[in-house]
DNA sequence: AACATTTATGTTACATTATAACTTGTCAAC
DNA sequence: GTTGACAAGTTATAATGTAACATAAATGTT
């Protein structure tokens, strides 16, 4: 298993390549869409990245706040909403958190495993699990919009950490 | 597809005995596990039962009130916990809400659907969709304890009125 | 350039969901 | 009848999310 951009990264990988990466692909998605990726959608979405983890709302107006002006509630509502209507931002409902989409651009439906030790999330996207539940759905006449899958457990990392 | 008691519902189906078939149930669950399902929990629990859907904390609230005397949140909440605990109850995340388990004492990994239009809420037990799940974690050194699938989408009664 | 339109952001207030800390009641065992 | 354990009540507050309206900045039109 290498270097799979959106698993689990390596403790020691490379983040600012990996951030830049992404940024990069926004960018591009955004310019498509003809939407603006404005400073502030920018510096929320850079914040996230600095993170392979879900962060909070709440937690994003600190974090602006203590680097300048901070914003009210609804304008880091605002710009989520923004972020996660264009796929670069999506939202943890058993988290109350949002997290950087690892790859913007593709349509996917994603599945989140978060480690409950270290809080790391990794956007996986399972083709077989999709079916799965695209297959089980139909079973019962159901028309399925958007999956929600979101796995709690242990990451490798931190499982390898305990038996140390 | 013969009426799966935990899938939606047919909306002529004989509901008094779907509730009183689920309360027994929970009876033996609480009886097996030596605690106790008091009054309180107990209207909680058939006031869920009453619908195929997800219920608020506060519309719960609201609805003990009408009834007598209105519980502060905690208390609502201190039941709720309690009957999650004994898997009597789950709790959607992406809505913030709460539903009856149609099978209590069955240890199954669940999956909700959840209809958009008419907010009814089927909770299944897929195989293919749990093992699908522990697989894909699995290939990423991701040991799962609880894993979350809501899907939202438009049931198949919702579907047929619509096209009628 | 002047204006209208649209989109983004700011301001204020508030709604909704959930929990903390401490007290009181209830019931069974001893 | 006192103790101990669990359930429920009381009060206050934390955490998360929106509504409604005002201003500003960018874009298009004449």
């Amino acid at each position: 298993m290498i270097a799979d951009a959106s698993a689990f990264p390596h403790p020691g990988h490379d983040h600012a390549r990996c951030v830049e990466r992404v940024l990069t692909a926004a960018e591009h998605v955004c310019g498509a869409r003809q939407v603006k990726l404005t400073p502030q959608r920018r510096r929320v979405l850079e914040l996230l990245l600095q993170e392979h983890a879900a962060v909070g709302a709440y937690e994003i107006i600190e974090r602006l706040g203590a680097e300048g002006r901070r914003p009210a509630p609804i304008t880091v509502y605002r710009v989520l909403d923004f972020l996660m209507q264009h796929g670069l931002v999506h939202r943890l409902s058993s988290r109350n958190a949002f997290i950087a989409c690892g790859d913007p651009g593709a349509s996917h439906g994603a599945q989140f495993l978060i480690c409950c030790r270290c809080g790391a999330v990794a956007e996986i996207a399972s083709r077989p699990v999709n079916e799965a539940i695209l297959d089980a759905a139909r079973a019962f006449g159901f028309v399925v919009s958007t999956p929600v899958v979101e796995v709690e457990g242990i990451c490798a990392n931190c499982r390898h950490a305990a038996n140390a």
